[in-house]
DNA sequence: TCTGGGGTCCTAGGACCC
DNA sequence: TCTGGGGTCCTAGGACCC
């Protein structure tokens, strides 16, 4: 989906079409960032003088979505909002609005399994489609099928997307970023030296950063230089694993399948705070806001019907270190309290001598709420969580 | 006043068991 | 002075993705 968030936000507010739009940031609601109107001023009739601007933030979120005249300016999704500020200091502003994004995410994914029932989501505003037995699927190498799906969505949302049709999901992913916003590439396996060799090798689906930084130090910058490569001397440098994985995708090489069921592994809540909190200084404060991610968690699984055995908090510091701490039980839970005691012993293991910034709890290891597995006691033969550190820093904190 | 939140997967070492 | 081999589980960190 383009621009996924900033879209849906624009259906709302239709007057900000064409204008730099940013979406991120702060908890607070936009009925707060607004005063001075009317209480039933409809939404579309909102003056865009009225809408908050980036100028005006102060704080640590991050930019979600941008519009793509906010693209223009420089500004990105991931990018701090007080950065995006100086770029575009008049770009207005809108706060995340995750249940109304889940709505059309949910709403785009049904028009797209009614027409291809193999469909596998790759989060709130991507999928994987698998063409293959789609009758007509074939037509125009994809594309007939594809302009369908685009329009279908366009017509019952409003919201635009971009498709690649390709032999596998590798390539199809890549040939899904050649035509933004509302595009559609249809990509054959004979055109891997002409249109994909000559990209950088960021754009694999797979290749981060770290990855990327380490190939531009072995000369390596695009897919094409991957392909050059012999298999032994990439997973020399790279890992058994990933050196075989770098080889296959240079040549466009992927066989997974497209997955429509897939099992949760772990769920977790976790809250930037708004100020570095000390964990003596502000032990109150980090006492509260630690139960209450372990009532959101606790909510969340029950909600969704699981239970898990692998209690885990995760701390980032000020200088933006991570820790994380796991402890598992022998038997499985979704219980808040139980929890809340069990994420506290792992935080005692964990330096709390820092100023901290983020905190985090996460359940791991879950299975379905009653299933067979989830009554069963289990029977644990590895190795036992080291016991907390006496310390007067660490012992007397939770 | 740089840098969110929710995830998955991989690696590596140590404990533990047979 | 010398101490296996194979397997699983657990934990911590880190890369990466949307």
């Amino acid at each position: 989906m383009d621009a996924f968030f900033a879209s849906v936000e624009l259906l709302r507010y239709p007057q900000l079409k064409g204008l730099p739009v940013v979406v991120g940031g702060g908890r607070r609601r936009l009925e707060e960032l607004i005063g001075g109107l009317p209480p039933d001023t409809p939404l579309d009739r909102i003056p865009v003088s009225a809408f908050p601007r980036l100028a005006d933030y102060t704080g640590r979120g991050v930019i979600t979505t941008a519009t793509y005249p906010a693209r223009q300016f420089g500004i990105g999704s991931a990018m701090g909002m007080m950065k995006a500020a100086k770029l575009c200091p008049q770009a207005l502003m809108l706060p995340t609005d995750f249940d109304e994004y889940r709505r059309y995410s949910r709403a785009f994914k049904k028009i797209v399994t009614d027409i291809a029932p193999l469909m596998q989501d790759r989060g709130v505003d991507e999928v994987y489609i698998d063409f293959t037995e789609v009758p007509g699927g074939q037509r125009e190498g994809g594309r007939v099928l594809a302009r369908l799906i685009q329009k279908s969505i366009f017509d019952a949302t409003g919201l635009t997307c971009s498709i690649g049709v390709a032999p596998n999901k590798l390539l199809a992913k890549m040939a899904s970023e050649f035509d933004k916003p509302n595009g559609i590439t249809v990509l054959y396996a004979h055109e891997l030296a002409e249109r994909i060799w000559p990209l950088p090798v960021s754009k694999v689906n797979g290749i981060g950063p770290k990855a990327e930084a380490k190939m531009a130090g072995l000369g390596l910058h695009t897919i094409g230089d991957l392909a050059k490569c012999e298999p032994a001397w990439l997973v020399q440098r790279f890992g058994k694993a990933y050196g075989a994985w770098l080889h296959e995708v240079a040549w466009g090489r992927d066989d997974r399948p497209v997955e429509t069921e897939s099992e949760p592994v772990s769920m977790s809540r976790e809250t930037t705070f708004e100020r570095d909190l000390h964990a003596v200084r502000d032990k109150a404060e980090l006492g509260a806001i630690f139960t209450h991610l372990c009532e959101k968690v606790a909510e969340d699984l029950q909600r969704k019907g699981y239970v898990g055995r692998t209690i885990g908090v995760k701390l980032r510091y000020a200088d933006f270190r991570i820790a994380t701490r796991d402890q598992s039980l022998e038997f499985y839970t979704a219980d808040a309290k139980l929890i809340r005691r069990t994420a506290g012993l792992a935080l005692k293991r964990v330096p709390l001598d820092r100023p901290l910034r983020l905190l985090g709890v996460r359940v791991g290891a879950l299975v379905k709420a009653g299933s067979a597995e989830a009554q069963a006691p289990v029977r644990r033969s590895g190795s036992r969580p080291p016991a907390a550190p006496a310390g007067p820093v660490t012992a007397s904190l939770f």
